[in-house]
RNA sequence: GAGCCGUUAGCUCAGCAGGUAGAGCAUCUGACUUUUAAUCAGGUGGUCACAGGUUCGAUUCCUGUACGGCUCACCA
C-alpha cells in the first residue's frame, strides 16, 4: 500500500542490513520448548535468578520493545499470551546485539534463555540467544489504543487478532461451543454428516438463494439456503440420528444478526416429536453455556439470562394474546385483519388468518422475548415442512426459540406424509409463480424419498452465529464471524 | 433501500466564524545494562476519503460518490 511506503521502506532496509550480517530473516523452523502461558504457569513461584535455572525456548511476535543502550526489554506474544524478555549485549554478544537492534515490533523471533523475575516483579526470560524467525515490514497499530477502527478490524482480521486478544478469545469460544454441541450429540448416538452445498434445487427454508453455474454440467446450481431436505433423505435412508453444522447462504440483507453466509446446526432424530426436541434443545444450550462459563446464567448486553431448563413455553396464539393484546382464536380472518390494522400492523389485505397471526407475532412479540422462550404451534401457512397438529389442522407442531428478542432456533415434528408434502410444495410453487421470491419449487426427489416412507421424526435448526453472540456477549454477528462480508475496499 | 453520524500522519485522536494542519504513540538520530504507556534531547512523516461547486482563497461551507458505523425497512 502506498500510504505506508516510507515505514515499509525503512523496514526493508533493515531487512537488507540483517541479511548483510549473514542472517536469513525467514528461516524454516524453530522448536520452542514452552509457550508463554506454560512459563507463566511453571515458573509462577520463582523469585530471582538462580544458577540452576532451566533453559526455555519460546517463539512469538515482538509487541513492544524498550531499548536501553546496551540492554533491552521486549514483550513477546504467542498464541496463548505474552511474556517479557530481557536482552543484554554482554549476554548475547556484540554482533547479535547489533542484529537485535534492527528488530522491530511485529517481528517474529525465537529466544532461548532462563526465567527470572525483575525488580518490579515481572516474570521475564533473560535471553542467551535470540533469532529472527520472520521479519515484519508493515508496522503494527499503536500499542496503547490498539486497533479500534471497525472497518480495518473486519477487513484485516489478522491485525485485529494480533492487537486485540479478547477478539481471539471470542473465536476460541465459538469453537468450544461447536465442540460442546458435537460432543453431546455424539454421546447421544447422532452421526455427523456432510451434504451438498451446491444444490440443483434449493429448499428447506424461505429465502432467496445465491445462484452459480456448473460449466461441465451446463446447469445452474444454488448455494444451499438450508440442508434440511438432504438430512431428511438420510433419515429415510436409515440414519436415525444425523446432524450437520451447515454453512448456509442467503441472498438477503445484512445487519446486526444477518450475514449472507452463516452456520446452522441442523439435526434430525427419528421417532421423536417436537416436544422431545424441545427438551433436547434446552439441554444442549444450557449445557453448552455451562461448558463455557460453568453456569447457565449468563449476561448478554444489559440482560441477565437464565438458560436453565425448563424454558417458558407459549403457543404463538397465546403469545399474540399476551403481548399484542389480540385474541385471534374467536376472530374470523376479516375480523383479525381489522384488529391487526387497528393496532398499526401494515398488511396488504389478502393475508390468511394464519399469516396475520405470524405477522402480529413478528411485529409485537418477538422483540419482547428476552428470557429463553419456546414459541409453539405455528400457522400452517408459514410452515411447509411441519406436521399438522392432530386436533387443529390450521396449526403445526413447530417451535422456535427466542433469547434477547433474537430467533435462535427452529424445530418441528417433520412432515412425513408424502401426499400432504406434495400439496405444501405446490402451494410454495404457486407463491413462487405469483412473485414471492422467497418461496421455493417442488423437489420431486425429496417427495420420492418420502414416498419410500420416513419415520416420524423431530428436527431442529440452531443458528450457531447467534448462539455464539449470546454466549460470548457480542453485539453484532460480525464480531463472531472471522471474516464478515464486506464491500470491496476500492 | 431510507435517515443520522463518521472518514485528518502507520495507529489513536484534536483542529479550522474559510487563510493549504497539530498532539500522543510508532518511526529515525544521539544518550542510557532491571524497563514496562521506559526516560531525556533532536528530527522525518499529510493529495485532511474521492469528485465537483461557492470563494481572492476550501481540510473547514454546499452537492454528489465511495467505504464504514448506528437506527429503521427488508429478512429467519
Amino acid at each position: 500500500m502506498e500510504e505506508t511506503k516510507d515505514l515499509i521502506q525503512q523496514r526493508r532496509e533493515k531487512l537488507d542490513e540483517i541479511r548483510k550480517f549473514g542472517v536469513e530473516p525467514y528461516p524454516h523452523k524453530y522448536e520452542p520448548t514452552h509457550t508463554t502461558s506454560a512459563i507463566q504457569r511453571d515458573f509462577a513461584d520463582i523469585q530471582e535468578t538462580s544458577d540452576d535455572a532451566q533453559t526455555v525456548r519460546i517463539a512469538g511476535r515482538i509487541m513492544t520493545k524498550r531499548d536501553h543502550g546496551k540492554s533491552s526489554f521486549a514483550h513477546l506474544q504467542d498464541s496463548e499470551g505474552q511474556i517479557q524478555i530481557y536482552v543484554r549485549r554482554d549476554k548475547i554478544g556484540p554482533d547479535p546485539y547489533k542484529i537485535y537492534r534492527r528488530f522491530d515490533g511485529g517481528d517474529i523471533v525465537g529466544a532461548e534463555g532462563t526465567v527470572f523475575r525483575t525488580r518490579t516483579g515481572e516474570l521475564t526470560v533473560l535471553v542467551d540467544t535470540i533469532e529472527l524467525l520472520s521479519k515484519s515490514i508493515r508496522p503494527l497499530p499503536e500499542k496503547w489504543h490498539g486497533l479500534q477502527d471497525k472497518q480495518t478490524r473486519y477487513r484485516q482480521r489478522y491485525a485485529d487478532l494480533i492487537m486485540n486478544p479478547e477478539v481471539k478469545d471470542v473465536f476460541v469460544k465459538r469453537t468450544q461451543i461447536v465442540q460442546a454441541i458435537r460432543n453431546m450429540l455424539n454421546t447421544r448416538n447422532f452421526i455427523e454428516v456432510e451434504t451438498p452445498v451446491l444444490q440443483p434445487i434449493y429448499g428447506g427454508a424461505n429465502a432467496r438463494p445465491f445462484t452459480t453455474y456448473h460449466n461441465t454440467l451446463e446447469q445452474s446450481l444454488y448455494l444451499r439456503i438450508a440442508n434440511e431436505l438432504y438430512l431428511k433423505r438420510l433419515i429415510v435412508g436409515g440414519f436415525d440420528r444425523v446432524y450437520e453444522f451447515s454453512r448456509d447462504f442467503r441472498n438477503e440483507g445484512m445487519d446486526r444478526d444477518h450475514n449472507p453466509e452463516f452456520t446452522m446446526l441442523e439435526l434430525y432424530q427419528a421417532y421423536a416429536d417436537y416436544i422431545e426436541i424441545m427438551e433436547l434443545t434446552e439441554t444442549l444450550i444450557a449445557e453448552t453455556a455451562k461448558t463455557l462459563h460453568g453456569t447457565a446464567k449468563i449476561t448478554y448486553q444489559e440482560h441477565e439470562l437464565d438458560l436453565t431448563p425448563p424454558w417458558e413455553r407459549l403457543s404463538m396464539v397465546d403469545a399474540v394474546r399476551k403481548y399484542a393484546g389480540i385474541d385471534p382464536v374467536p376472530l374470523s380472518a376479516d375480523e383479525l385483519y381489522k384488529a391487526a390494522v387497528d393496532v398499526g400492523l401494515d398488511l396488504v389485505g389478502d393475508e390468511t388468518k394464519g399469516k396475520i397471526i405470524a405477522e402480529l407475532f413478528d411485529e409485537y412479540v418477538e422483540s419482547k422475548l428476552i428470557q429463553p422462550t419456546f414459541i409453539t404451534d405455528y400457522p400452517i401457512e408459514v410452515s411447509p415442512f411441519a406436521k399438522k397438529k392432530p386436533d387443529n389442522p390450521q396449526f403445526v407442531e413447530r417451535f422456535e426459540f427466542f433469547i434477547c428478542g433474537m430467533e435462535v432456533g427452529n424445530a418441528f415434528s417433520e412432515l412425513n406424509d408424502p401426499v400432504d408434502q406434495r400439496q405444501r410444495f405446490l402451494e410454495q410453487a404457486n407463491s413462487l409463480e405469483a412473485g414471492d421470491d422467497e418461496a421455493f419449487m417442488v423437489d420431486e426427489d425429496y417427495l420420492r424419498a418420502l414416498e419410500y416412507g420416513m419415520p416420524p421424526t423431530g428436527g431442529l435448526g440452531i443458528g450457531i452465529d447467534r448462539l455464539t453472540m449470546l454466549l460470548t456477549n457480542q453485539y453484532s454477528i460480525r464480531d463472531v464471524i472471522l471474516f464478515p462480508q464486506m464491500r470491496p475496499e476500492n
